[in-house]
DNA sequence: TTCTGTGAACTGATTCACAGCA
DNA sequence: TGCTGTGAATCAGTTCACAGAA
């Protein structure tokens, strides 16, 4: 893989950086509640508050869309919700198909959130034949035979998989040849993709090791005190054969 | 995010980075696999494969927690499955709540992941009295009114918040008090929690819009580069060095 | 030789702190 | 004055590239 040239100078506004994307939808949820409440303007410091971050970072997020506020007074709120939906390419229409109508499948497609901002579920496709024909959250669902020509009737760019992990590749790749270029996985396996196709992963189980990591650390705090030996820590309880029971050996 | 005090004297070993401990389960699962068809062992780059992951990145990620490979061999499957269950806490039993037994709450219930890995719903509860005695997944939803007995009566540490977002921080607050201190939270709004609690959240409708940014760009550079029936990688683009296109539209 | 483990370099993200505008 | 916008400093994460063990 060629490392090639980075990226271009960022001549202006493109060049946003990952993270500062990931937390626009974060700001503009915080934005419009306040635009339902009617409130006409907010500092940094409200702004960051109501979306969880600290002000600092918003102001620098804000700064690469371009200056939007004001000194002295703030954002105009009704302007910055226009020009970050803008930017996150919600003032137009996403066509989104749901596979996989399971347990999750079902309850993405029920998902109030998932209507609102410019997504709309296009079509539920699923590879049980018994389901097919049968309205889920008020959308007939369709047979995986179809799936070419619903993405394709559609114009549908989004996918969500929500099938066992069996069937996730397989599926994905359909999408993609189909013409889908952008997928949101909820199966608990790696997808391989081509190039220029986005896949961003939500994965539950995953989400919870992590708590768990950090709450078995916890538990350990809690019980050392000061002294570096865990006692009663959760950890290491007579576990296997091997006698070198050691939390980590330090290289 | 600092829980607390965070002064040790740095044993070494602690200290794993956040970005590590987050690809820790990926690695595990890929870990799982190869248990399962019985392989002994993996190299670095076979494992990373696997992962989705570079190999550089794995092998200073494993470097965190100790020395557990044979070099010109590779790993011992078995026992990084162990090493690796036991930092993240997976080697004792976690009993979860889960708050909200709607469309998404009924769902995480019956999935299957959930269960696996030291995971165990100890209760589900929800603040509809028709829905309690009803079961769910086998297991019969407890009311609200109950939340703290039950948190208490399970020894519960970890909870999953999936009601609608109007009720979440209350719920939340609720949780804390009764001895939760890892929130798995997929209402969409931001929770405040004390120190020493962690929340990781699970948005639905911000993945979308993270998606739709990139999607919208695709199109964007679909058109500057003339006539390619498929769009360039978003990532190394090495593209011409020719200007952009005037990305920001006026209002 | 093959492959791990790791300093060092690099890249990206966050925070600081203050200049500059309303 | 009160706030935004932003260079500079800091911190975290990734990648490189190679020393060193099996």
């Amino acid at each position: 893989m060629a490392t090639g040239r980075t990226h271009r100078p960022a001549t202006r506004s493109r060049g946003i950086p990952e993270a500062t994307v990931a937390r626009l939808p974060l700001y503009l949820r915080a934005l419009t509640a306040l635009s339902e409440r009617s409130v006409p303007t907010v500092s940094s410091e409200e702004l960051a508050a109501a979306a969880g971050v600290n002000s600092a970072k918003l102001r620098k997020d804000f700064s690469y869309l371009g200056s939007y506020g004001t000194r002295g007074v703030g954002y105009d709120v009704e302007y910055l919700v226009y020009q970050i939906s803008r930017e996150l390419g919600l003032t137009q229409d996403w066509p989104v198909v749901i596979v996989g109508i399971g347990n999750l499948g079902a309850a993405l497609a029920n998902y109030g959130g998932f209507a609102s901002r410019g997504f709309r579920v296009a079509a539920l496709i699923d590879a049980d034949p018994a389901m097919a024909g049968k309205p889920v959250a008020g959308i007939p669902v369709q047979h995986t035979d179809d799936l070419e020509k619903i993405i394709d009737d559609n114009g549908v760019s989004i996918g969500v998989i929500a099938t066992p992990a069996g069937a996730a590749q397989q599926v994905c790749d359909r999408l993609v040849a189909a013409g889908v270029t952008s997928i949101l996985n909820f199966a608990p396996t790696v997808l391989s993709v081509p190039d220029g196709v986005d896949v961003r992963k939500v994965d539950l189980s995953i989400e919870l090791q992590i708590l768990a990591f950090h709450e078995q650390r916890k538990a350990g705090e809690e019980v050392t005190g000061e002294s570096g030996a865990v006692v009663r820590a959760p950890k290491d309880s007579g576990k296997g054969p091997d006698g070198d029971v050691p939390a980590v050996m330090p290289a």
